[in-house]
DNA sequence: ACGACATATAGAAAAATGTCAATGTATTTT
DNA sequence: AAAATACATTGACATTTTTCTATATGTCGT
């Protein structure tokens, strides 16, 4: 994966509110409206956290009417897991010269 | 952990060039004189990055004389992976009224 | 002690991000 | 059909982040 797709997925988790929302949707799927009650922002701040979450992959949206219902998703939460597995993972293999001796 | 400390956390990883002094330094421990020569900034901004990442607590500096080594810390690591498990896993215990039904 | 080298810090400019008010688009309710 | 509701989009503004140049600090070699 690009460092450009990586940076977007790691987005998601460095802003306060965009945590602050992760966490309430630890409990289950949520529409925005609740989720609007919950964190202090207006409502097109909300939309926008949302957009950015959703092109993370990190939640989904399901529209159902005039409603729109968030959730975890979980396959993108593997991806990001899989991806910071990937990215701290030691090479063993390379070897490293050691660099700037005296 | 509070959502300030996990955004800090977070931030380590989203940057593009985090990412590739990261990657880079999967391959072992590398000194800022090395890492310069791969990525594409100048020496300020290449220390800046580095105070991100070990502020993070995802990249530890070693100085050794007039070189500062840095490689990726397994501890950090440890931590922002149970950081991203906790923040993602749902709550079965918490029953969720559905919400905004017709 | 002096010059060269490695890195950090300070300060400013540029770019990206977060926020809000206003408005648009569906959909539902009456 | 009109009003109300839920959410998205736009545009402006403030804050934060990234980046640079210039300079400071500390260490090494001579």
């Amino acid at each position: 994966m690009d460092e450009k797709r990586i940076a977007a997925i790691f987005k998601a988790f460095c802003d306060e509110n965009r945590i602050r929302i992760i966490k309430l949707l630890r409990s289950g799927e949520k529409c925005a409206c609740k989720l609007l009650e919950e964190i202090n922002v207006t409502q097109p701040t909300l939309s926008h956290h949302m957009k950015i979450l959703c092109d993370a992959e990190i939640v989904v949206g399901r529209k159902e009417g005039k409603w729109t219902h968030y959730s975890i998703s979980e396959k993108g939460v593997e991806q990001a897991k899989e991806c910071l597995r990937q990215l701290t993972t030691l090479d063993v293999e390379s070897e490293n010269k050691p660099c700037c001796e005296k």
